[in-house]
DNA sequence: TGCAGCATGTAACCTGTTACATGATTAG
DNA sequence: CTAATCATGTAACAGGTTACATGCTGCA
């Protein structure tokens, strides 16, 4: 229930309810294209949302074989969002998910206070500096023998976090002088 | 047979033949943490890398009931790994595998030519930038009535990308002036 | 002798992909 | 009226996660 498409199509639907067709549409013609438009993905999604009690479909004009179905966030979804929102990154979120960062981030505006995404931010640079420097430490000994094609690699990986790192301190500095988010 | 998992898989055997042990303690302990070390992952992918004749496995005491097995790539396996390396990056790359491209990056240098990697990384550029010129003219619209989060998600997104274009720049003034690699 | 670490595997489950199937609506 | 587009869905398949099961090896 929590992967990067259910937490995607969660956060869309805060934000105004949305039908599957909708939805593709978003992931289809936005900046959201790394996530899947298939049918096979979007439908099946929202059906575990709504079994899960996360969000509810009502249909529209009942009476046709094939009905529009428009799904709204229950309280549930919206807390659930929420927590998932709140919660702390990991190095685990680093080293796995750092493509649910910007997701994440995305919907926090609208559902916490500045403070938590100012906290959240906070705690993203921490980790990602510790997460960098580690990343140094251990592949100080390798990088001599390491073909200039992998160091390559490797270098592209650190400049990766390092781009979210800068990131995260510029999104702070503009978001702490700001009255509303 | 195409996942990252099988791709960097392939790639490490490709340098050395390895047990799937020595896999996953590389997956575990190296740069390439992102990469799943579970056995539920690791064994089932050099099965099918065996099942589909790009690696051979070869028992090490075959007496015990748990041999030791080690792989290697064969030749199908080689000019698999070297075909797929040598693919121009395309839009889709970039969307739904921009993570793959370390991983390609990491081989080329063993398996490639100089021409054909200064070639991968001058596709790379442009494909690149041509996808954050279509991402930002298609955002410039929507730009003013996005929330400061979201706004902020999707310039994340973008230094992402550019991180990428000024790696292979410098990568390619770097690999151009090298002998060998 | 027993425990830690080396080493290999499987089974149930979850989710996304691909390909297909179908119905409703609208513009020419 | 017919083609395009809107719109919803399913089935087979692929591959990863989690949790579990098992055997071997060296050393204290």
């Amino acid at each position: 229930m929590d992967s990067d498409l259910s937490i995607a199509v969660l956060g869309l639907l805060s934000l105004r309810p949305l039908s599957g067709y909708s939805v593709r549409k978003i992931f289809l013609t936005t900046a959201w294209k790394s996530f899947s438009s298939s049918p096979g993905a979007i439908y099946p999604a929202l059906n575990r949302l709504e079994a899960a009690g996360l969000s509810k479909g009502s249909v529209e004009k009942g009476e046709t074989l094939r009905p529009r179905k428009i799904y709204a966030l229950t309280k549930k979804g919206e807390s659930t969002l929420k927590q998932y929102l709140a919660k702390p990154v990991t190095r685990e979120d680093i080293i796995w998910r750092l493509n649910s960062i910007p997701l994440r981030f995305a919907f926090m505006g609208t559902h916490l206070e500045k403070e938590r995404v100012l906290d959240f931010l906070t705690g993203l640079t921490t980790e990602l500096n510790a997460y960098v420097d580690s990343l140094v430490a251990e592949n100080k000994s390798l990088e001599n023998e390491m073909p200039f094609c992998s160091q390559a690699a490797f270098r592209l990986g650190l400049e990766n976090l390092r781009t979210h790192v800068r990131w995260a301190q510029k999104t702070y500095n503009e978001l702490k002088d700001k009255k509303e988010i």
